[in-house]
RNA sequence: GGCGACGUAGCUCAGUUGGUCAGAGCAUGCGGCUCAUAUCCGCAGAGUCCGGGGUUCAAGUCCCUGCGUCGCUACCA
C-alpha cells in the first residue's frame, strides 16, 4: 500500500504584533491534526512561519527606531519561542524574508508573468500621503482618512495586476467538483456567494517610490510585490518548489489551516495563482473561527488580548491544548474565559480522566499490591465483563471525528469512554468484591479492564496532550514507542499490558484548580465560578 | 449599503441529507457508594427549539417574513 501522506500548514503570521490566543489556536489545532495524522500513520509535515514585508512593518520599525528586518527578527523570534511552549511541533519555520523563498516568488511570478496573466495598467484611486496607502470611498468617513482628518487625493499610480478574473469559472467549477476544498461547508457557502459576482483583477505590486519592504518584480526593478505572492508562495518555497522532495512528496496532500477572515485569499487568490501558474492545487482549507474573551471580540482598546504564554504557565500545556479543542466546535467562533477553563480542567481532567486513572491504579495496588493480575477469559465472558467493545467503538468515533477536523467530538468520543469506565467500576463495586477471596479472579478482571481501557485512553489522548500520554503509558509500564506515540492500529488487539506487570501507583495526574478561598460548610457545595479567578491551588502545574 | 452567521433547558452549547430531536456538559436539588484528586454513580428539570406565515403525511431541521445579537466588507489567528 502507498504510504500516506499530509501537508498541514498555519498561516504565516504577520509579524506586526506579538502572538496572541488566535495564533496559538491555530498552532495548536494544525499540531493536534498533524500528531493524529501521524497515529493513523501518515507520513507528516507541519509548517508554519512569519509574514514580514510590507509597509505596517516599515512603520512599527522606524516607531522603535530600528530596521525593517531587525523588527521583523525580533517578532519572528516570539512567534519561534511560542512553539515549544505550546508543544507543538512543527517541521520547518519559513519567514518571508528567507532567501530561498523570495527566489520561488519570483520564478513563480515570472513564470505567470510570461503566460500573460499579468498586466501593467494604471489606477485611479484616493490617496492619503499621510497614511502612504490608497482607500476605498467605503472606507472614509465623510471623506476623510480617519487618522488624518484629510480628504485623500485623487491620484493614479501604475503598477501590475493579475487576471484573477480569467479564472473565476474555473475556480467555481474546482470547488463544487471537490466537495472538501473548503471546510467546514459554510465557508465553501461564503467562497462561492462571493464568487457569484465578477471578480476583480488583483494589485499586486507597489512602486519602490512608495515601498521597498518587500521582494523586487523580477519583470520590473522599480516595483516589489505586495502581499499575495510574497505570502501565500510560501506555501510551496517552503517545500522547495519546484523540484524539493518535499514538494513532490507532500504538495498534493495540502491542507491549510486558516481563521475565517483570511479565507479570500486562501479560497480565491491562492487556487487562481496555482491555477495560473500551472502547480496543481492544494487538497483544501480547513476554517476555523475566532475566540471572543469574555464575550467580546479580542482587541487591544478592550484590553483583552491573551497572551497564550500565560494561559500555558498558569494552567500547563496539555490543559490548555485540551481546553481550545473541547471548547471551540471547528468553524465557529468560541469564547474564553478562566472560568470555562478552570471548569474544563477540574471536571474532564481532574474528576473524570485524572480520578479514574487513580482509583483504577490505587485499587490496583490496595487488592493486588501492583500486580496485573490479568484477565480470566471465561469469567469475563461469564460475566460480561470486557471493555474492549466501548474501547473500540471510542476508538473509531474518535478516528471518525477527528479526520474531519472535529476536535470537540474526538475528544467527546474519548470522554464518552471514560465515563463508561466510571459507570463499570460502580457496577461491580471493586471495593466489595475485594472483602471475599473467592471473588479474586473477578476482581483480576475487572481491574485489568481497566487497566486496558486506560491503556487505549492514553494512545488516543496523544494528539491533543501528548506530555499526559507520555505520562500515562509509563506509568502503565508500556514500552516506549521511539517514534513517541502507539498508532491507532496498535491500541488494539485489546489485552496488551502483560499479566505480572508492577503498576506503580502514579502521582497525580490534574490537579484539582481549588476555586474556593474559603472551604465551604458543605463538601457537597461547590464553589460558583465566580470567585475563582486568581486563586490557583498552589499544586497547580506551573510547566 | 452588500454579504454572512447566530438566536435550543439557569449557564455554555451539540443537533449530517426533514420523521425516537427535544439533547450533552456544567450548575442546582435529592439519593447511593467509599476504590479514588471532597472525586464517582443514579434520579430530577415540564425549555412555545426567538415571533409570525408557508411547503410537507411529517420541520429546531427547508422557504418567506418580522424582531434581536454579531461578524465580514479585501491584506490582525
Amino acid at each position: 500500500m502507498k504510504p500516506k501522506k499530509q501537508f498541514f500548514t498555519t498561516p504565516i503570521y504577520y509579524v506586526n504584533a506579538k502572538p496572541h490566543l488566535g495564533h496559538a489556536y491555530t498552532s495548536i489545532a494544525a499540531d493536534v491534526a498533524t500528531r493524529f495524522k501521524q497515529i493513523d500513520d501518515y507520513e507528516t509535515f507541519f509548517l508554519t512561519g512569519t509574514d514580514e514585508h510590507g509597509d505596517k512593518i516599515v512603520q512599527a520599525a522606524q516607531k522603535q527606531e530600528t530596521t525593517p528586518k531587525e523588527y521583523a527578527d525580533n517578532i519572528s523570534q516570539l512567534f519561534q519561542d511560542l512553539l515549544p511552549v505550546l508543544n507543538v511541533k512543527n517541521n520547518h519555520f519559513i519567514r518571508t524574508t528567507d532567501p530561498g523563498h523570495i527566489q520561488v516568488v519570483k520564478d513563480v511570478l515570472s513564470k505567470i508573468y510570461d503566460s500573460g496573466d499579468i498586466y501593467f495598467s494604471s489606477y485611479e484611486g484616493l490617496y492619503c500621503f499621510g497614511c502612504e496607502r490608497f482607500y476605498q470611498e467605503r472606507e472614509l468617513i465623510d471623506g476623510k482618512c480617519q487618522d488624518h482628518g484629510v480628504e485623500p487625493t485623487v491620484i493614479k499610480e501604475s503598477n501590475y495586476f493579475f487576471k484573477m478574473s480569467k479564472y473565476q469559472k474555473w475556480l467555481i467549477n474546482h470547488i463544487k467538483a471537490n466537495p472538501d476544498f473548503i471546510q467546514p461547508e459554510q465557508y465553501k457557502n461564503e467562497i462561492l456567494s462571493f464568487l457569484k459576482d465578477p471578480l476583480e483583477d488583483l494589485c499586486i505590486s507597489r512602486p519602490k517610490s512608495r515601498l521597498t519592504w518587500g521582494i523586487t518584480l523580477p519583470f520590473d526593478e522599480d516595483y516589489v510585490t505586495y502581499v499575495w505572492f510574497d505570502a501565500l508562495v510560501n506555501y510551496i518555497s517552503a517545500l522547495g518548489y519546484p523540484d524539493g522532495k518535499l514538494f513532490k512528496k507532500f504538495w498534493p496532500s495540502t491542507r491549510h489551516f486558516v481563521a475565517k477572515d483570511i479565507i479570500k485569499p486562501h479560497g480565491i487568490y491562492w487556487p487562481i495563482m496555482l491555477k495560473a501558474a500551472d502547480i496543481e492545487i492544494y487538497n483544501g482549507l480547513n476554517v476555523h473561527g475566532f475566540w471572543n474573551v469574555k464575550g467580546s471580540k479580542m482587541s487591544k482598546s478592550i484590553g483583552n488580548v491573551t497572551d497564550p504564554i500565560q494561559v500555558t504557565n498558569k494552567y500547563g500545556i496539555d490543559p490548555f491544548r485540551y481546553f481550545l479543542m473541547r471548547e471551540m466546535v471547528f468553524g465557529l467562533d468560541a469564547n474564553f474565559t478562566e472560568e470555562t477553563i478552570v471548569s474544563r480542567i477540574n471536571s474532564d481532567l481532574a474528576n473524570d480522566l485524572g480520578n479514574l486513572f487513580s482509583r483504577v491504579l490505587s485499587m490496583n495496588s490496595r487488592y493486588f499490591t501492583g500486580e496485573v493480575k490479568g484477565s480470566d477469559a471465561k469469567i469475563e465472558k461469564q460475566k460480561n465483563l470486557s471493555l474492549a467493545s466501548d474501547a473500540k467503538k471510542a476508538v473509531d468515533e474518535f478516528k471518525q471525528a477527528m479526520s474531519l477536523c472535529e476536535f470537540h467530538k474526538g475528544v467527546g468520543a474519548i470522554w464518552q469512554f471514560i465515563s463508561i469506565m466510571n459507570k463499570y467500576i460502580d457496577t461491580t463495586a471493586p471495593w466489595t468484591l475485594a472483602k471475599d477471596d473467592a471473588n479474586v479472579l473477578i476482581l483480576g478482571t475487572v481491574l485489568y479492564n481497566l487497566i486496558e481501557g486506560l491503556r487505549v485512553v492514553s494512545c488516543l489522548i496523544y494528539p491533543i496532550m501528548p506530555q499526559t500520554s507520555l505520562k500515562m503509558q509509563e506509568t502503565l509500564c508500556m514500552e516506549k514507542r521511539e517514534k513517541g506515540f502507539y498508532s491507532l492500529e496498535e491500541t488494539f488487539p485489546w489485552g496488551q499490558i502483560k499479566k505480572g506487570t508492577i503498576i506503580e501507583k502514579p502521582d497525580i495526574l490534574f490537579p484539582r484548580i481549588d476555586t474556593n478561598k474559603i472551604k465551604p460548610k458543605s463538601h457537597k457545595k461547590k464553589l460558583s465560578a465566580s470567585n475563582f479567578d486568581k486563586s490557583v491551588a498552589p499544586g497547580n502545574p506551573v510547566k
